[in-house]
DNA sequence: TGAATTGTTATCGT
DNA sequence: AACGATAACAATTC
């Protein structure tokens, strides 16, 4: 599950390599994950030079010369393998689950690899219809608490689905949107509108450090293989059910909030605020130790 | 064997 | 109509 934090590490280790490079190449093994189709994507990017390489949310991002755009998405499973001449040369093996292959004109070669198939592989003569359907961008100086607020506050959702959705803020996934709420103190089922500005700065200060320990480690490795990753290490709350809290000792509780697995301190992150009113109608703002749905 | 996994999209409901 | 919630889907692993 590349998320923000796994996406800029991946982008950053094969910048280098592949910034002033020319597409002489590309083949797809897994049509259905080319779009608009492979023979147009391997007709467009043919001949093409990689002038930038650059993330945008989930997406890798590699902006071509005279025009156009090829875009990566690694969804759960995607990765992205670089193999210069000589380990080309070295070695027949390649890598596990090769779905497609750019040939690059030094002589290396980009393997994208993918076991479950869902990642993406796009050409876009414009990023302008990408771009609309994206949100903030939560490690521009753009995203300021005033931005967060002006982006959910309208909303009336429970926090970690919202959080999730891209069109809203861009890059979250599973495991940092509850890492992000486990530091907020902020239960994923509170509503987005009825946030005091207070948990509005706490959650943008939590989302922000969240990614960027996250880039500094490299990003997570859990049961995918991503360079030297020692996230993992560093989650409060994700994949820890059962185990106790860092901060208060209570064990982790796993649920399911909008079909995902999702992980709380049923202790730091107090319960959302009567998500379910019935009639009381708005006197007892405390009552606390009520049980969510179930 | 089937449950779990994710982001996106299509569909249902209010 | 607009929005929010939910189901379906892509395929594989254990």
């Amino acid at each position: 599950m590349p998320e923000l934090p796994e996406v800029e590490t991946l982008m950053r280790l094969n910048r280098d390599r592949l910034e002033g490079r020319t597409i002489l190449r590309f083949e797809s093994r897994w049509k259905r994950q080319v779009s608009p189709s492979a023979a147009r994507l391997s007709r467009a990017v043919r001949g093409r030079r990689i002038l930038r390489l650059r993330r945008r949310a989930k997406w890798i991002v590699a902006d071509l010369v005279p025009a156009g755009h090829l875009l990566i998405h690694l969804r759960m499973s995607g990765r992205l393998d670089w193999y210069d001449r000589r380990m080309l040369d070295a070695s027949t093996m390649e890598p596990s689950h090769v779905r497609a292959t750019f040939d690059l004109d030094d002589g290396s070669r980009l393997y994208f690899c993918d076991a479950r198939k869902f990642g993406r592989i796009q050409y876009v003569d414009t990023f302008a219809k990408i771009e609309s359907d994206l949100g903030i961008e939560p490690l521009e100086r753009t995203f300021t608490p005033a931005a967060l607020a002006a982006a959910i506050c309208r909303r009336k959702r429970a926090l970690k689905p919202l959080l999730l959705d891209q069109r809203v803020i861009a890059g979250l996934g599973n495991i940092y949107t509850d890492e992000a709420l486990f530091r907020a103190r902020l239960h994923p089922l509170r509503k987005s509108h009825q946030l005091g500005s207070d948990e509005i700065a706490a959650l943008h200060a939590a989302i922000v450090e969240v990614l960027r320990l996250g880039i500094k480690h490299n990003g997570t490795m859990i049961d995918w293989i991503y360079p030297e990753g020692r996230m993992q290490n560093h989650l409060q709350v994700y994949g820890r059910t059962g185990e106790p809290c860092r901060a208060c000792g209570t064990a982790i509780v796993g649920l399911r909030v909008g079909q995902r697995g999702t992980h709380i301190c049923p202790q730091c992150q107090s319960d959302p605020v009567k998500p379910f009113r019935r009639r009381s109608s708005r006197g007892s703002k405390r009552a606390r130790n009520r049980q969510p749905v179930a």
